[in-house]
DNA sequence: CCGAAGTCGAGTGTTAACAGTCAGCAGTGT
DNA sequence: ACACTGCTGACTGTTAACACTCGACTTCGG
């Protein structure tokens, strides 16, 4: 799982952790796609263990949402339909609202330079129209922001939502003027957490995080990529 | 295995799931308090299943916070530090904040009657000194209005909060004056509610959530119940 | 040609046994 | 008395095999 290269860490997880870690990584990084089956048996040869870590790992992915179990039909990856993705956007705008309200008052001033220059990123690769360093920046921008609030349990379901939404994105989002929008409204919200006013940071991201929520208000389901 | 008796609903549940439904309960419900420990072959024979379906159960609460697994070291039911406790509480505010502002547009006239009929008997109940009473109106008045909101994860990610929190009950929150403190605090946000200003009622929602986090606070770790 | 009942196979749910690990304890040496 | 080493038992992690379910296909009757 995102091995961080040359680190000698004797990898003392246990099989099922493994095959959990692997299935998430296929799953989020788009190789097994929403709808695919994880028949037990053949994930068992093809990764060598029995049929038991592959059985509590997908009950892991399942309680996480990542995963839908048909009891004795076995599991496919979840697809989400625009019902759904909209509440679990309803969700991320509770808890990023929440996370701001917390950071503002405990944002060092490294933290907020740090953010200024996640947001310059940003501007830049809005400007040149490179739409993957945009994303990578932006996803930097608010997973900092939630890491500065301070409270790991936020992040932790934080986190796990992403998983979930990032899977799907809108076609809309990567229009040039969505990206200098977002751009203005993230230096909007770093006004705001410098005056420290957290109210008002916080009353603004719960705005940015809603302009994705209207655009897939007003697509068709089929268009959720 | 805690048949809901007279339920002849025919019960086409998994063995795991059956024994994840007793565990949760026997969690939930104090008959096993944080700490204890989960030893897969007593509670293998105590149920009458082998140790797989219990593993996979296990696997499921632990994912839902309710038991922590330390590798090869067995389960125990979780216990909360006053940090997660308070960590947790404030990820409620943010849940619950959110369920209000969806809610308020949507409510009907026979929710708001539900409503102030509960907030009602919370007041009997403080007059009365009735605590039992008191917190089982309250859970009900917040779990409506979570309904309300109409977004199904949202209230998944409430229960399951609920859960980890419900087990620790602040004396300071029952006595006298805090119970009154409450049922007026419901009314200001039923008031709101009526005017339609989602906003105000948000707002009144959150700070009627922070004051058992202050409460909580103020306390050493050996006083969280 | 169409529908219903029967059969078969693939795959999940469950079990029992094997293997490895960790905590605790006894024993030895300093 | 204390620390360290090596054993032992209990428990978890994993495996392979058995049992049953459900869907798909076949077959038969109308």
């Amino acid at each position: 799982m995102a091995e961080t290269a040359s680190a000698p860490v004797l990898e003392n997880l246990t099989l099922w952790e493994r095959v959990y870690g692997y299935l998430r990584a296929e799953i989020l990084e788009g190789r097994l796609e929403p709808g695919a089956e994880l028949a037990e048996v053949a994930l068992a040869e093809q990764l060598g263990v029995s049929r038991g870590p592959i059985r509590e790992a997908i009950g892991r992915l399942a309680s996480e949402g990542l995963v839908t179990v048909r009891p004795r039909r076995g599991a496919v990856v979840r697809s989400l339909s625009k019902e759904e993705f909209l509440e679990l956007y309803q969700v991320r705008e509770a808890l990023e609202r929440m996370a701001v309200q917390l950071a503002v008052p405990r944002l060092t001033a490294e933290q907020l330079k740090q953010l200024t220059t996640l947001n310059a990123r940003m501007r830049e690769a809005a400007r040149r129209g490179d739409v993957d360093a945009f994303f990578e920046a932006n996803l930097s921008f608010h997973a900092l922001l939630l890491e500065a609030s301070g409270n790991e349990k936020l992040q932790e379901l934080y986190q796990q939502l992403l998983g979930q939404l990032g899977r799907y994105r809108l076609r809309s989002l990567t229009l040039r003027g969505t990206l200098r929008r977002s751009v203005s409204e993230h230096a909007a919200i770093l006004r705001a957490a410098r005056r420290g006013d957290a109210e008002r940071a916080a009353q603004l991201m719960a705005e940015h995080i809603r302009v994705p929520q209207r655009r897939a208000k007003a697509l068709e389901e089929a268009e959720l990529r």
